[in-house]
DNA sequence: CGCGCACTGTAACTTTGGTTACAGAACTTC
DNA sequence: GAAGTTCTGTAACCAAAGTTACAGTGCGCG
């Protein structure tokens, strides 16, 4: 999604947009990098043009817990939450492939917020679908096995192919489980034929058999537009 | 927390009082009375006055999970964001003690946001706070066994004697676990002289035992003034 | 082409916590 | 104060998933 056709620059005001055309700083980061380390202070809000970035949390045993990902033309609330708040952030987030951002310095966010309806939109839009994915998240993690969210998680990121590019220590990580897990799972399902393993990719054969777990696919579309 | 200390209230411009005046109106649900049920839609906001409410989720399976509870002085965030988003209220909602709201249609608050400042912060400050809350649940679930959770709900909830009023099952429940296990490990605390159970009340002997695990405690002291 | 590395497959074991089942204690109500 | 209800205490059992340990396999690179 090029800066252009980003709704939030689109449907600025004028003067709006000059003034955030002026402070608005692009940013690329590779593949694997931090972005953030939690605590960090924030000083401006960014939005995903292409790629995506992983928020996570660490515990002190370096269990690691994906909370989700920004996927381009989002936001990340919790940036945005420290921005309104002071509150250091609370997570760390590193950048899944190679991504670009736009920076925004918070001086240059809060003033538009007070006058910009765009920007109070995609800020209170920002909150609400986090606040979406997370109750989401929770109310999964304890209700459901960790087959179930294994199969979440390759629905959701499947390629139109119906292949995830993923080894299995990642998504045990991101699932905050241990890859032996993840391995039992696959391999009783490649058994019966529902999915295939192969070095890194995980090709999906029988979406259907998923398909009652179907949830947060298109976490879009439980968020319509604001206003 | 009476209406005229809110500071919603106090601290709005003379015309924003007088139309918040004008459309608020108070309400009161016993203990124990179903607010709100999933999926309900949303017409208002409410703010507690006095009372506490629980946010909680429901699977098919009838395993509930607490999400977050409401206190005095705060509002609602899901109804904030179904206000703001014509998302179904996801989750439902009961009174724990007989509370006081105060409800305001959303069209008035709608109106309210675009022009009153304290409204817009009291907004991003819910859902601030939700967002906070929620990733510290999810922290909190996956990387902590039950003993932990309790220990945390225990010292979050006791009275300034250190007295929590609460039966085991409604612990239980709150923590999304089993009676059972709650029973274990309060049997365990207690013959170790750390707490000391009786019906429908645990005393915390020995809060220093909890101290490492403090977290939670103040909520709202991890989210500074806005502004 | 073969060496090493990163990833996957597999098994046995342990821990945690949910389930079932019931006994007894405390409060409530008639 | 007897009966019923609600809450707590306890034990045995079971299932899910985390842990440990290691064997096999595809892949890249020299």
């Amino acid at each position: 999604m090029p800066r252009n056709e980003l709704p939030i620059v689109t449907r600025l005001s004028p003067e709006g947009r000059a003034r955030f055309d002026r402070a608005a700083k692009a940013h690329c980061f590779p593949a694997g990098q931090v972005a953030i380390v939690k605590g960090e202070a924030i000083t401006g809000a960014y939005i995903v043009e292409t790629g995506r970035l992983r928020v996570f949390s660490l515990s002190k045993e370096g269990c690691e817990a994906t909370l989700y990902t920004i996927a381009p033309g989002e936001t990340c609330v919790l940036a945005i939450n420290s921005l309104f708040s002071a509150v250091p952030y609370p997570g760390h987030v590193v950048a899944e492939e190679t991504t670009r951002i736009l920076y925004v310095p918070g001086e240059t966010w809060r003033a538009l917020f007070r006058t910009e309806s765009e920007i109070q939109n995609l800020t209170l839009k920002a909150l609400s679908v986090a606040v979406m994915r997370l109750m989401h998240e929770l109310e999964s993690l304890h209700g459901r096995s960790v087959r179930n969210r294994l199969a979440d998680l390759l629905i959701a990121r499947r390629a139109a192919d119906g292949s995830v590019r993923m080894t299995q220590a990642k998504i045990a990580a991101e699932l905050g489980t241990a890859r032996e897990v993840v391995a039992r799972c696959l391999v009783d399902w490649s058994q019966r034929g529902i999915v295939e393993c192969h070095r890194g990719l995980i090709r999906i054969i029988d979406p259907a058999y998923f398909s009652s777990n179907a949830s947060l696919c298109e976490p879009t579309a439980m968020m319509p537009a604001l206003d």
